[in-house]
RNA sequence: GCGCUCUUAGCUCAGCAGGAUAGAGCAACAGCCUUCUAAGCUGUGGGUCGGGCGUUCGAAUCGCCCAGAGCGCGCCA
């Protein structure tokens, strides 16, 4: 079942090339930049001309003829230097809408090769608030695992808690020169044990000795102390429950709560191996792994520390291995911040010399940084950096605004209208951000994240509630959803629109890259938009022609709230509206 | 010093396996609610695509050079 428009429209190219003994892989279309010239434009005649030396304009001439004998297209015409512009037949269109409709994948296939895929995303840190600098491989990562199942991979989402590093000796030591000694810990809760770790971070930035200390007890943690042991079991497990109530807040979710100290075990059996294999060596006390010389600055990675603490790198490559036999994965991906992209190409490479995960595909998405106004990692006005919490609340203190009070409107008390401030604050703050190229950082506007007009998230459920109501409006007065003609530019151009859909999950999938699917989602719903306005549904001529509207209006409907789906974002029902203004 | 990522409208960003008139959103201005939710729609203005050179019939897109920004470079994670 391939419902996009453009693959029938590719393989009737495809025959016509081979007749005419032309390279068939120039034989595609693409979406036509002239709307006002053609639906699909085939530039394939220009990259032929310049292989054959021959004129474009003849062989675009050559192909448009035997273009005209198919039954689906209106008109083609060969124009500028040898563009072929196609206009497809409204019934063609039509038909391949109605098809879209029955669909239960509204027109999405899937992949060729399904795999198991494993996403690492989210690495919050124990006893670490989590900021916005979370924001986004959090929420990056929660839609592209929704994409990658969605296309039908087997996706198991790990957020890696980092709890096993000299963070946690610096937090137990700053307890134990406060308290004298860790009996209290199992009594703090997590607002507590972050302040404790802010002051251990300033005290081992400022003191040598702490710093020491803080490593020592590292190290005697990572070697089984059972007193250290049960401590950080508390600060961890506390930790994981405020990280959770953040996540579930954002709708941000994980099949595995791994941590580096799951790996620990591996680690061992890491070091062995690379000693076995002879590509590790002592230097300076510690064990370290040396790279192959490039004329990049490429350290040797530290797997083992001087003081005997197994280094943060190993426990990736360990992690590696585990992921790699326990869990059968074929693809690994991490998502991450572009400050790291050299300590991956590190552990890659290692992973590689040890031979431990032959098959599987390593890969790091890396992500601009969210900046400041200054172009730089986002700060605050008094230099701290906004933690997620926060950020969430102000968003809901924007959407309030605009909501009724509970209980103004009926059937909507308390809860439903917290519960609908939730879904449109969420879908504000993660469209913000999912609409961005991955790639580029991008600047953090305040503003921006509790603004619901224009490209944003609540435009978007918005558009999905009008169509509700309509729906329901048409369901109530007995109207059916029936056949769909294409008569009006607006239905057309919304018809044309919604064909792209399995084009866009695709790109998404293989790129890693969800703005693809937040850019199409907020032009589907400003084409809807304007087919809204010019084509009214319950009121239009003739009762097919209602009837062919609702059936596009539905599809939209679908559509979007797949997208929204893909993108993590929830589409209310309704949209409610404050009386004012 | 070396490397990575980047520089497109007043602002925030798309576009980049080379192609026709470089697109959105915000902000500005002018219109549209007795008809399906105005969180909307229609229209206007706004650009030497950081600069230069090169490849090409054709460059925002590819290559080289320069300038500017951010980040990274063995015992923090």
């Amino acid at each position: 079942m391939n419902l996009l428009l453009e693959n029938k429209i590719n393989s009737e190219l495809c025959n016509i090339f081979q007749k005419l003994e032309l390279d068939d892989k120039f034989a595609f279309v693409k979406v036509s930049d002239r709307a006002d010239l053609s639906d699909f434009q085939c530039n394939g005649a220009l990259a032929l001309a310049k292989i054959m030396h021959k004129n474009p304009r003849e062989i675009g001439t050559a192909i448009a003829a035997e273009l005209e004998k198919c039954d689906f297209c209106e008109s083609i015409s060969v124009d500028g230097p040898g563009f072929i512009n196609i206009k497809l037949k409204n019934d063609f269109i039509a038909q391949n809408t109605d098809a879209m409709a029955d669909d239960a994948r509204l027109g999405c296939g899937i992949t060729e090769n399904p795999h198991k895929v494993i996403l690492d995303y989210g690495g919050p840190n124990v006893a670490k608030t989590m900021h916005v600098g979370h924001l986004r491989s959090g929420v990056i990562g929660e839609s592209v695992s929704r994409i990658e199942r969605f296309v039908g991979n087997d996706v198991t989402c790990d957020v890696h808690l980092g709890d096993w590093g000299t963070p946690m000796g610096m937090i137990l030591s700053e307890i134990i020169l406060q308290d004298g000694n860790l009996d209290k810990v199992s009594s703090y809760d997590i607002a507590q044990i972050t302040e404790f770790y802010k002051q251990a971070n300033i005290r081992c930035k400022e003191d040598d000795n702490a710093r020491e200390n803080a490593r020592r007890i590292t190290a005697k943690l990572q070697g089984g102390d059972e007193q250290y042991r049960r401590a950080w079991e508390h600060l961890r497990n506390e930790s994981i429950k405020a990280i959770k109530a953040n996540y579930e807040q954002l709708d941000v979710n994980f099949d595995l709560w791994w941590g580096e100290s799951d790996a620990h075990e591996a680690c061992g059996e890491i070091v062995k191996i690379a000693q076995a294999k002879g590509i590790s060596e002592v230097d300076a006390g510690a064990q370290i792994i040396r790279l192959a010389e490039s004329n990049k600055p490429k350290p040797p990675v530290i797997i083992v520390k001087s003081d005997g603490a197994f280094g943060y790198q190993l426990t990736d490559i360990a992690t590696i291995k585990l992921r790699a036999d326990d869990l059968h994965a074929d693809e690994i991906v991490y998502f991450t911040d572009n400050r790291q992209s050299l300590h991956f190409e590190q552990i890659f490479e290692v992973v590689q010399k040890l031979g431990i995960a032959p098959d599987v595909k390593l890969q790091h998405i890396m992500f601009g940084t969210v900046n400041g106004a200054d172009g730089k990692p986002f700060k605050t006005r008094d230099g701290g950096v906004m933690d997620l919490e926060t950020l969430i609340e102000m968003s809901k203190d924007k959407v309030r605004q605009s909501l009724p009070k509970p209980d103004e409107v009926e059937g909507y008390g308390a809860d439903e209208i917290n519960k609908l401030t939730q879904q449109i604050a969420v879908a504000a703050i993660k469209f913000q951000d999912l609409k961005n190229t991955i790639a580029s950082g991008y600047v953090f506007e305040l503003d921006d994240f509790a603004k619901f007009e224009g490209k944003t998230g609540p435009y978007i459920q918005y558009a999905v509630a009008r169509i509700n109501s309509v729906l329901r409006k048409a369901d109530a007065n007995g109207l059916q959803t029936g056949k769909i003609i294409l008569e009006a530019p607006e239905e057309r151009a919304l018809a044309l629109k919604l064909a792209q859909v399995h084009n866009v999950v695709m790109r998404a999938h293989t790129d890693k890259e969800p703005s693809i699917i937040a850019e199409y989602t907020h032009s589907l719903a400003q084409v809807f938009s304007t087919f809204y306005n010019a084509c009214p549904m319950m009121s239009a001529a003739t009762p097919e022609l209602a009837f062919s509207r609702l059936k596009l209006a539905k599809l939209t409907r679908d559509i979007l709230k797949l997208m929204l789906y893909l993108l993590g974002i929830e589409a209310p029902e309704i949209m409610l509206k404050a009386e004012n203004k």
